[in-house]
DNA sequence: TATTGGCACTCAGAACGATTGAGTGCTAAC
DNA sequence: GTTAGCACTCAATCGTTCTGAGTGCCAATA
């Protein structure tokens, strides 16, 4: 086991390392800190904690750096998460206040967090999970045409111009629409195209029509909502992290780019107990983000988790504050889905 | 008026730049280039070009690089469009034969145009302008709550779910909604907003509870409809180019980000006979833009221009090409847009 | 046993000067 | 108008030295 000071010195050095961003030596630790001890004994202290790989020195005889390990031991014992300033909450709920549609509100909260954080933001689209048909609208616009729409409960909206080519009679409409209801309204999307199936055979007669022509396109709406689908925001704050990326950042922008990767990553990363979860450097399965740590917390509707907000920042990173702010994120989002249903 | 012979080693040199990226001398120009005339000739040619401003040197006695008026005459006089290369053109036509909605449709058009160029893409929301109301729908979701669309004749549909509180009566909607459709089918959305201040002693009697309630969001939809916005897309793309900028790429990155700014630009750029537009380096108004070119070209609904798309880069970059894929996606977008009204 | 002052050692990065070479401008000859 | 020749310039490169922050270790101390 590691005795406390020691402990207490990493601390130091990643909050110092952090702010400077420069390797961090005993002598600039005892003079920023107040140990009560001198530098040669910090320097037993960083002896210990580089045995325990917790700490590294980039060059023989220079200061020293986290390591991955060191950070996830800072992040786990050392750290707090850091509330949210009062401004930072009102800029919260005045950012999400305003947004009515679900695709608007997440691209809202992407370009939020990435403000609030100066670090690149993700925002997972609820996925199809246990989302069901809340209604389905079918609406006459002219004689010739439809829109479809379709209306999940967990608040999204999506919807569809059809062409009906040979016309349509209005009755006919709103028959269709009615079974259609009547068959899915309440069901899981995952159902739809099965249930659609089988209960086929119903839409006969003057809506058989009509059935062949709209059948096709709600599958097709249906699909993209159980599309997994991750929003980015502010990725030029990478950029400006550059010097933090040893080599090129072109990898790493490709890699976040790279929706199927992003989305396993962050679906294998379930929350702890602070409800913020987060993969520093290594850690993360995808080898171009090793020099990167991903933040992220769930976001719920109806008591359930339906997706992940976080962002994504070099290991040099403030840990406390983006835990701080994701979490807080994730939260507003929660309350502004649970408020709108 | 400048010689023929100098015109050539302009454009030479434009190319070479373009291509190395290293400041091109007389001597690898003749190398690369047949002229058929030596190293000197060419450096009496430079000369010239350097007199008129067209060509700089960065340090006496280095190769010379493009200034942005010797870009402008070469985009102008010396290069073509670069038409798209049929595979580029079936990827246009995959890609954007996919997207349904109108907003699907210009997300992916950014995306689009940024992996064809490389570079960053933008793309301008229709904007108010002529667009007029197509149809307005008033759908009774449950008791208390109804879905509000707006159906603009740019194709563009938007809906809003609205708390009736105190609830309605389902005929009571239907009627709304013709006495609304009635008053304002047709009309241009800038003539919204009086139009129902003007007409609205005719929501009287059992209807009016509803038109309280409606006509804010309504007012609010048309409002969200003629606010100016500008889609990003590869705006990683810029990190990449990170070396062509001087100093920093933080304050393009900024720049570019600031919605207004960008709008007022590309506002001002008027297309000529190629239906391409182009603003390099110093002929930006705004000063962050500096060392960037932006190429646009409008797109059309209805036989009229309503908003524009484009790629914004450094100045060294290859204008025949990203001017053949702003133009070609440019049209596409119109042909896009035409089809599915 | 934990802490400390002292000291030799290391090494990245700054500072400096010398060298190199691509490129220029000019002039005199073709 | 074109060209060969030549002296000149200067950014970039290279090798060297210098510097200083930082280390590891040891003997002395509390």
């Amino acid at each position: 086991m590691i005795p406390d000071r020691p402990l207490e010195v990493l601390k130091a050095i990643v909050h110092d390392y952090i702010a400077s961003k420069e390797p961090v030596g005993s002598k600039s630790l005892v003079e920023r800190h107040s140990f009560g001890v001198s530098a040669a004994t910090i320097r037993n202290d960083m002896a210990i904690l580089e045995e325990e790989e917790l700490i590294i020195a980039p060059h023989t005889s220079s200061g020293r750096v986290p390591t991955d390990k060191g950070y996830r031991m800072f992040v786990d014992q050392l750290s707090e998460v850091k509330p949210i300033s009062s401004a930072e909450k009102a800029a919260i709920e005045g950012f999400l206040s305003k947004s009515s549609d679900l695709d608007e509100t997440l691209v809202q909260t992407a370009r939020l967090l990435s403000q609030l954080t100066n670090q690149v933001a993700l925002v997972q689209y609820p996925s199809l999970g246990r989302a069901s048909v809340k209604h389905i609208e079918l609406i006459a616009i002219d004689e010739k045409r439809l829109l479809l729409m379709l209306i999940t409960d967990s608040g999204r909206i999506q919807q569809q111009v059809l062409d009906i080519t040979g016309g349509y009679e209005p009755g006919d409409v709103e028959k269709f629409r009615n079974a259609l209801n009547e068959a899915l309204a309440g069901r899981a999307l995952s159902e739809v195209s099965s249930l659609v199936k089988t209960g086929n055979q119903k839409f006969t007669g003057k809506i058989k029509h009509l059935a062949e022509k709209v059948i096709p396109d709600l599958l097709q709406l249906v699909d993209a909502n159980s599309q997994e689908k991750v929003l980015l925001a502010g990725t030029s704050n990478l950029a400006r992290r550059e010097s933090d990326f040893p080599g090129s950042i072109s990898p790493v922008l490709e890699a976040i780019e790279e929706q199927v990767v992003l989305l396993r990553l962050i679906s294998e990363m379930q929350a702890d107990q602070h409800g913020v979860t987060l993969r520093i450097g290594r850690e993360n399965t995808v080898d171009a983000l090793s020099s990167t740590a991903v933040v992220v917390s769930g976001y719920e509707n109806q008591g359930s988790e339906i997706a992940k907000v976080g962002v994504i920042g070099p290991t040099r990173m403030d840990y406390s504050s983006n835990m701080g702010a994701v979490r807080a994120v994730a939260r507003y989002l929660t309350k502004s889905l649970g408020g709108s249903q």
